[in-house]
DNA sequence: GTAATAGTTCTGCCTGTATGGAAGCATCTC
DNA sequence: GAGATGCTTCCATACAGGCAGAACTATTAC
């Protein structure tokens, strides 16, 4: 009998319980979320999930930071939401090209948060947008801001996110757009101003972003983003 | 109890068995197999074999096509594909980013055959080429030849594949390049070309494809390649 | 025709694993 | 301090699902 059981197996046998996947696709919306939480969100005994989030812990799917009698959870990595999202892919595509295009998905298309950061048309368009203005400048293992992005920045009112330990920004796979967007501490920031802006609104429930109607008028030019 | 279970634990499930994660190992490579060969590939009896490809067929993870008493599988589908690619990802990323500069894996970064086309630093450099000469031109749904790139194709001695249903070319994610590939018929019967010519050869138990010193003569400049 | 091969269906066995109840630790509130 | 809350560990139950043996069908070979 072989014992030589593809790595990858091991990974997809912790996505393919119910229960986990439900706590993974809470989690793909990018925020911490504790323990209890996640139990009724999975419909589950708190003991039962403490045993879940165990595993997907010791398999380091998702982290976890204590805060007093609370532990707090998100995914691990951005390599966890890529292959959430291509298992999804795979799930939806009976309407072959047309997932994306679907009422239900269009949302999700233009604006969407993917492990803590904005994804989607959007998502590909500010990335673009920060390529165009050279705003970041390729650095060991992570991009960096350029002395013009820097200046962008401040002068959006965002404080550069420097006191983080990941890495800053790096490009992240578009599932919809089949193209890069932003990721790192940065993309966060940014998500977190526009949030803040009253540009966008995030719904709680399916991730989804939608544009304001200030965000019309502010967000879009700002990311010289035209979308249809 | 909620039964909104998330529609990817699904395929997620079907992956995470060890015996058929085994068998979509072997169909990874892009060739068809018959159902003894992943039988035996899988260490189970026939019978067994037969059960698990009847559920991997019922939910299209796999194709198959009959001929005469045998029956042969492959992937259905790119996006099965990439979703195993990242899960893979997440299986080995322990390794962080230097997954792909493990000696094992090193020959595997350079060329590798994804879901029966060319993958890896040449995969991605013979895309980087047909685009650079103009070969491809969008098309509705996929892309096609353009006038010189049919040319430079029956100048390489390869008849284009007119006759097949399945989209001539199209992007395909590359997990360790992060970019895009050629994908499509068009891309198979390229590296069919290839292997043919003795400029390739095809590892058949780890989708490796390694550079023969003709390749290295011939195959490189064709592709405009310089390869580390 | 007979024999061999490829694959399927049926059945009982067995293992792996998710679950809730009970009990136990921390931490926070009053 | 007492009591409540958040989470964990232990345990017994129960369900799901993969496995091979036996019997069957369909195709190919002689």
């Amino acid at each position: 009998m072989p014992s030589n059981e593809p790595r990858f197996s091991r990974i997809a046998a912790l996505i393919a319980d119910p229960t986990r996947a439900r706590m993974l696709s809470v989690l793909l919306g990018g925020e911490y979320r504790c323990a209890g939480e996640l139990a009724s969100a999975a419909g589950i005994t708190p003991q039962a999930a403490s045993t879940q989030l165990g595993q997907l812990l010791d398999n380091a799917l998702v982290t976890m930071r204590q805060q007093g009698r609370h532990k707090y959870f998100a995914l691990a990595d951005a390599s966890i939401a890529h292959a959430l999202e291509a298992l999804a892919m795979v799930a939806e595509r009976d309407a072959v090209g047309k997932r994306w295009a679907k009422p239900t998905y269009q949302p999700l298309k233009c604006a969407r948060r993917c492990y803590g950061h904005m994804a989607g048309e959007l998502g590909v368009a500010q990335f673009d947008m920060l390529q165009r203005h050279k705003y970041l400048e390729p650095g060991k293992d992570s991009l960096q801001l350029s002395t013009q992005g820097r200046a962008w920045l401040t002068g959006l009112g965002v404080t550069s996110p420097s006191n983080i330990k990941s890495r800053l920004a790096y490009p992240c796979m578009d599932w919809s757009e089949r193209r890069d967007h932003l990721a790192g501490s940065l993309a966060i920031a940014l998500l977190d101003h526009y949030l803040q802006q009253d540009w966008l609104h995030a719904d709680k429930q399916s991730r989804a972003l939608t544009i304001t109607p200030k965000g019309q008028r502010q967000l879009l030019p700002l990311l010289e983003a035209n979308l249809r």
